[in-house]
DNA sequence: TCGTTTAAAATTGTCGACAATAGCATAATC
DNA sequence: GATTATGCTATTGTCGACAATTTTAAACGA
């Protein structure tokens, strides 16, 4: 048998992991089929750990396993995009709600120190570095919330965005104004005599209003696409 | 071979179904192991199948699979239901937000009709065709809010409830409350000059009140196991 | 008697082969 | 020439056997 390119340790979950990031970094377009037997002669191994991975993937929303017909990668369309962003804004104005009053100091200095680096990415105009502190800023007080159900949906949601590579663009236009907001609900968590319900909302609008920055961000990208030679 | 005791079509979907049926109706206790040799006798079929029902038992959140251990019941515990309903609550009253302007006459008239049936059941005290009435009501509105994630997200939700087989008694004590709460929902779905925020509110504290409802009964219940023989 | 090591049994993980099916190209028929 | 049959090919579905691992039990020593 010849050498293998994953380890030897839970072999569907492995090649799970290898698909993911090979469907998340573009390498397969939406539509494609995954066909077991081109895989299984890349990984070396055999069909059984492959149809696992398959299921993982499905799990996470990343393909879709068409009985008699295949596993197709799923394609994104802008309305998956415009129905994910209000779900997620409800539950994460839940978590933020919920985060109230039960967030410890130690995670909200943390909070602090991410506000503090998203500033920082604002002076010098790092909109990746901008993007990776706001990701574990809505980590935090996610995890705080303590409620498990909510923690692992809206962890699959964000996973299932297939989108999220391009997402760290769309803020280009306006980081200081998505740094004032993320300073206004590390202000609202600190203050337990706040009003929680005002702290969900502030959530609530801030991934709403996102939506429309991305919205109009995917539109300069087709109409680009549409015109590539002017 | 011996003739199957399911038909040839989708084995691991069947089995799958099979088993949900079986740890739905309790034939299964929470933290039991499913061994693939048994149900792989038990359905006369080969393990492939039976593996990929495992994995579609896990999508739904029925079991856990535990590499290299094996798969298991999920146990329900009270923090599970805790967890579940205020999720449900800010989804149910987003889909109901989403819903108001968008669902048509015709919906609007099967709630109107279930509504009927509801007002019915409490006339004549009957809390199983109530609790069917008013899985189908929150059904209809659900769909009638467009947003397929939303939908999907709900669906499975509905689904991993365990305890939903027992959730019919807690209506017991206050149908007519319950009933009343449906009307004014379908009277605010209905206007669409009505503020659709006020009918999220209305929706979401809807299910949190029956959280409430839900773990009194609990509660009526554990007493009663600690001390069944008074 | 208790803890450790070792062997056996039970259980899941992986494999390669065969069966069943769907899609497609080709041929037959009107 | 268009439409339906028919056979071929590509692909997924199912199977039983073997390998690897974990758990259980027993044997052993302190």
């Amino acid at each position: 048998m010849k050498t293998r390119k994953i380890k030897p340790q839970g072999l569907g979950h492995q090649v799970a992991e290898s698909l993911s990031s090979a469907i998340l970094e573009g390498r397969f377009k939406g539509g494609d089929q995954l066909v077991e037997q081109d895989l299984q002669a890349y990984f070396d191994i055999s069909r059984s750990p492959l149809r696992e991975a398959f299921r993982e993937l499905e799990k996470r929303g990343l393909v879709t396993i068409v009985p008699r017909r295949g596993t197709f990668v799923k394609a994104v369309t802008k309305k998956d995009i415009e129905d994910n962003f209000p779900v997620r804004a409800a539950l994460e104005g839940l978590a933020a709600q919920l985060a109230h009053g039960r967030i410890t100091s130690e995670e909200l200095e943390l909070l602090e120190e991410l506000l503090e680096k998203m500033k920082n990415a604002v002076d010098i105009g790092d909109t990746r570095a901008f993007y990776d502190a706001h990701l574990r800023f809505h980590e935090i007080f996610i995890e705080a919330s303590g409620n498990e159900l909510l923690i692992n949906t809206l962890t699959s949601l964000r996973l299932q965005s297939l989108w999220h590579r391009f997402s760290f663009h769309y803020y280009q236009d306006d980081l200081n104004r998505s740094f004032a907001v993320h300073r206004n609900i590390v202000k609202a968590l600190a203050d337990r005599n706040d009003d929680s319900n005002k702290l969900r909302i502030l959530v609530e609008e801030h991934i709403n209003a996102a939506l429309d920055s991305f919205l109009v961000y995917l539109e300069k990208l087709e109409s680009n696409d549409a015109a590539p030679h002017q």
